[in-house]
DNA sequence: GTTTTTTTGAGAATGAATTCGCAATAAGAA
DNA sequence: TTCTTATTGCGAATTCATTCTCAAAAAAAC
């Protein structure tokens, strides 16, 4: 059976623990690879995938087409998506009326609000 | 020099002008073909392309990976995306403080909201 | 340390959306 | 109507994220 304890998967958990936004797999790469290098993207993949499926990580998908990944067990948050760097960042939930808009007969069973503009990096170089 | 008024190009703006959400190609693509038969799905994008670049439509890209266009001249307003059949409505925008509660020194230029669920039709036929 | 079995790395392979190439077609000008 | 040239349809080609294959590497068991 599966779950073994490997370097590579340690360092893909303590990359998406410290991040302060969900992080693509490219970034989970780069990221893990100054902990374990030589990591393939091949097993970013695979790792990610299984603790999505597991309901460890969630998934995310922001205002372009690439998949992001972040702890499940984080408190309800939104995003900030920067249109320079393209990195997310997480921030503190703007208002819970959300749901109250919506046309009768609708269910609701979530929402997504992202923010986008530039980080603050990307607002001072430049 | 480009523009010219086809069949397929009226066919568009039509579907598009009458969605009650964003649209992706292939809807597009399936609409239009009840008023123009034959038009091909390369027409679209090329037509779609074309007019995101002019700016006269917005692509906008909620909950999966598929773009979708809407008339860009529309009131602000966010976005309902059904989990069951991936249709996409608009909905009225429901606050604005949403660009309170942002880190200090990110720009914040735009927002999207996206809730999720199922959609009239699809409760009902469950 | 040895064995067993999962996991990994590399690169090929997929899948799906979107774009291209080009001959045929059709707008709009003349 | 005729001519010029943008536009279209079709299928091939591309792009990119993600998955798969499989032999080599490395956990955990022994």
């Amino acid at each position: 059976m599966p779950k073994r304890s490997t370097r590579q998967k340690r360092a893909i958990h303590a990359v998406l623990h410290k991040a302060v936004g969900p992080l693509t797999a490219n970034e989970i790469l780069d990221l893990a690879s100054e902990v374990s290098p030589g990591i393939s993207l091949a097993t970013v993949y695979r790792v990610v995938r299984a603790e999505a499926e597991s309901g460890a990580l969630s998934v995310v998908h922001l205002d372009d087409k690439v998949s992001r990944y972040e702890e499940a067990d984080r408190h309800h948050h939104h995003h900030f998506l920067c249109q320079r760097c393209d990195r997310a960042f997480d921030i503190a939930t703007p208002c819970d009326l959300v749901a109250s808009y919506v046309p009768d007969n609708f269910e609701v069973t979530g929402h997504e609000i992202t923010l986008y503009g530039h980080c603050v990096d990307c607002s001072a170089s430049l």
